[in-house]
DNA sequence: GAACCGACCGTTTTT
DNA sequence: CGGTCGGTTC
């Protein structure tokens, strides 16, 4: 292969970045760009002109579907195998890395990976032996500070000198417990998997350097999600040689909410002086129009490096603006829509996605699309991996690989029932405390234990057993073998059709892990099992760690002839001939809580951005002028974001069920202004549907009007200050901070507020 | 020890 | 509205 083969086809600002080769290089590449292409085709360049060793290389993606398409691309550009080089995701090279050096760390190579679920029911278990309630702290709550606490690299011991408020004061209490129980677990949560690595190089300057010199060469993708522990781990590695190439968007940056740090790519020229910046401006995706309204949106943000995507594209068609009765009739239309359009041999399903705010939002989606007999894909939601019957056979596997896991212990040590009760299993952790051993250490003992019934002792035992024959077994078995051996030996499939028509799903959903399982055994060949990660973790172990670290996105299948539905944050990345961005109403999207700080409003217009810009031939922008939520209606107007779009850009069209009621005249719409309740834009309307015929029952508001931060006083429970609005009209509710009784949430309708002067 | 039933609660996005 | 949790009852 000759190297202008595959520079020929690259644009000048492309090549320049591919060129690059020592140094450090930020490439600023807008929406449809090119990058992937430039970041594979660069790897592909260090290692055929520069003689580069694949294995030198290390690069982040953000998926690990994205780690798959960019190792498969730089094998094909090179026509042969990159071996040795590591692409993963920041968590799945975080993961690696501890499985390497684990021990030096306390852990054992064999550790689980706790997903959100696991980690919050720890943190119940933590508050609760700590004597905080947890229906007072939220675990998800106190996780969520932990989690932020971790992400920015701020341990226990500081995270403790730090907190100020009765909150911060629990989770300074909670958060070593809970650190030091993952350990004895041999744990680690999702962060502590970007943040164990970093603590690990830290702590051993001699180890840092022996990776600082095999990774002569880093290529970060997403850059500008990338949160201060993800920056931290780069900038060890990469410091010294400053061979770092970092790709991303600063218009793209949608994960501020969880810790991502916009100014990590903002001041990236400030990190490394000698930086080389290139622009790709130039978008081969999408048709002049989609790309003007999204240059439009995009420029209404303060904070950006500012740039405009250029295009050589035809105009296209013009973006479609829809206006629908409620989520169902938007649900509705977009399905008729797409059915219109179906041709064999142009337009398939799998050419459209439908994006929206709020998981919350698929579901009416859904039916639409059912009794269309529309094929659809859900891309997140409910995971695969957190159904019930799901999590239950991985928590089997997740025990067998390490004993030491109490959650999964916890989860299955009575499923399928075995006759072991809330008493018996009490009985039996106090008395594993006691003895300071695992709860199925403990199990395996059972009848030494005074407290245990005799029946539930044996059951315990014989659980123990079970789990200690096939963690035997999984030294020397093959995954899908070592499940298929498990399900029959615990009869899982009879305890599942015993719970009736719902189960028949869920033995579908455990037949779809086996066949998961065989799939990883056949693609994962026994070198990669010995070489790449040490001598202790058997092929369970590692499949596990993987299976924990899989995201929704990453079982989409884009060949598959079915329509896909997904959140706007998981369209990161993807592109599609028609997209539909559906919701588009102010409260909604963007969302109301961010009205309150422009700098969640920009990164809310961001997403709006990223969606419009995932089209390539047609836009929809949908909208309902009333949707339930969670069991109100609102009516709600349209979204602000629509704005700044040109209007000879759009065509602007209703629903025919909308038409028919605009011809029915006379209806009395009171649409919600941006009001002063802070919260939602709208107003509460009772929607009664007679025959096609909506009216509005919505009542005067006779309560006087209250805003957040107004102080106010309660008949009972005195002076306080209001902190947050929620619900309409009649059930408008207020979060009070009172002084004598802290935080409370009083319905306004019912409280008797007085406004206090 | 398990099944059923009612109360309550939350509702943004994800590794 | 839907799901979870806790309590009650068999």
């Amino acid at each position: 292969m000759e190297s202008q083969d595959y520079l020929s086809g690259l644009n000048p600002e492309q090549r320049q970045a591919v060129a690059h080769f020592e140094g450090p290089i930020l490439v600023l590449a807008g929406a449809g760009s090119g990058k992937t292409r430039v970041l594979t085709t660069r790897v592909a360049h260090l290692i055929h002109e520069h003689g580069v060793d694949p294995a030198a290389i290390l690069a982040v993606t953000f998926t690990n579907k994205a780690a798959g398409e960019m190792r498969g691309r730089i094998r094909r550009l090179l026509g042969t195998e990159p071996a040795g080089m590591w692409v993963g995701t920041f968590h799945a090279i975080g993961a690696r890395l501890l499985r390497r050096h684990a021990l030096a760390l306390g852990w054992s190579p064999n550790f689980s990976i706790f997903d959100s679920d696991q980690t919050e029911r720890e943190l119940k278990r933590v508050l609760e032996r700590l004597g905080f309630p947890p229906k007072k702290w939220h675990p998800q709550a106190v996780h969520s500070a932990i989690s932020g606490a971790k992400n920015q690299l701020v341990d226990a011991p500081a995270y403790a000198a730090t907190a100020a408020d009765a909150f911060t004061r629990v989770v300074a209490a909670v958060y070593p417990e809970y650190q030091r129980s993952l350990r004895e677990q041999n744990a680690f949560d999702f962060d502590d998997l970007l943040v164990q690595p970093v603590a690990l190089f830290e702590g051993q300057p001699a180890l840092l350097g022996q990776y600082r010199e095999r990774f002569g060469f880093l290529l970060v993708d997403e850059y500008q999600d990338t949160n201060h522990a993800q920056y931290q781990f780069l900038h060890l590695l990469a410091t010294a040689h400053g061979n770092l190439m970092v790709v991303g968007d600063d218009d793209q940056s949608i994960y501020g909410w969880r810790g991502a740090d916009i100014r990590n790519i903002l001041d990236f020229e400030k990190d490394f002086p000698n930086a080389r910046v290139v622009r790709l401006e130039q978008n081969y995706r999408s048709t002049a129009r989609i790309l003007a309204a999204a240059n439009a949106v995009i420029a209404q943000n303060v904070k950006r490096k500012g740039k405009t995507l250029r295009t050589v594209a035809e105009p296209g068609e013009r973006l479609v603006l829809v206006e629908a009765l409620d989520e169902r009739d938007e649900a509705d239309w977009i399905g008729g829509e797409i059915e219109a359009r179906l041709r064999p041999g142009s337009r398939t399903p799998r050419d459209f996605v439908v994006l929206y705010r709020t998981n919350a939002q698929s579901r009416a989606l859904e039916e639409a699309f059912r009794r269309r007999d529309l094929p659809y894909q859900i891309v997140g939601g409910t995971r695969f991996y957190e159904r019930r019957e799901i999590m239950d056979v991985l928590a089997y596997l997740r025990l067998i690989s390490n004993p030491r896991d109490n959650g999964a212990f916890d989860r299955i040590v009575n499923y399928p029932r075995r006759g072991i009760g809330d008493t018996s299993r009490t009985q039996l952790l106090e008395w594993a405390a006691s003895q300071g051993s695992a709860p199925l250490e403990a199990a395996l003992r059972a009848d030494e234990a005074p407290a245990l019934r005799g029946g539930a002792a044996s059951a315990l035992r014989g659980f123990a057993a079970l789990i200690q024959r096939f963690t035997a077994l999984a030294s020397h078995l093959r995954v899908g073998e070592l499940v298929e051996k498990l399900l029959a030996e615990i009869k899982l499939v009879d305890a599942l059709r015993d719970e009736g028509p719902e189960g028949d799903e869920r033995i579908e959903n455990v037949r779809e892990l086996v066949a998961g399982a065989h799939e990883w055994d056949a693609r994962t060949d026994r070198n990669e099992l010995e070489a790449g990660e040490g001598q202790d973790a058997t092929a369970l172990d590692l499949f596990l760690q993987k299976v924990s670290l899989l995201t929704d996105v990453d079982r989409h299948d884009p060949s598959a002839q079915a329509v896909t539905l997904m959140t706007l944050h998981n369209a990161k990345g993807l592109e599609f001939p028609c997209v539909f961005v559906s919701g588009l109403e102010d409260g909604l999207f963007p969302l109301a809580r961010s009205f309150d700080e422009p700098d969640t409003l920009e990164e809310e217009r961001r997403l709006f951005y990223v969606g419009i810009t995932r089209g390539e031939e047609r836009v929809y922008l949908t909208r309902a002028r009333s949707r339930r939520r969670g069991g109100e209606v609102l009516s709600s107007v349209r979204s602000s974001f629509l704005e700044p779009i040109p209007r000879e850009l759009l065509e602007e069209r209703v629903t025919p069920a909308l038409q028919r009621l605009r011809q029915l005249g006379e209806v009395r719409w009171r649409s919600g202004t941006p009001d002063r309740f802070g919260g939602f834009a709208g107003e509460r309307a009772a929607v009664g549907d007679v025959s096609g015929v909506y009216l509005d029952y919505s009542e005067a508001q006779e309560a006087p009007r209250f805003i957040k931060g107004e102080r106010v006083r309660h008949p009972q429970f005195g002076r306080g200050v209001i902190r947050e609005l929620t619900g309409l009209g009649r059930e408008l509710k207020a979060v009070i901070d009172f002084e004598a009784y802290g935080r409370k949430k009083v319905v306004l309708r019912y409280a008797n507020l007085q406004k206090e002067l």
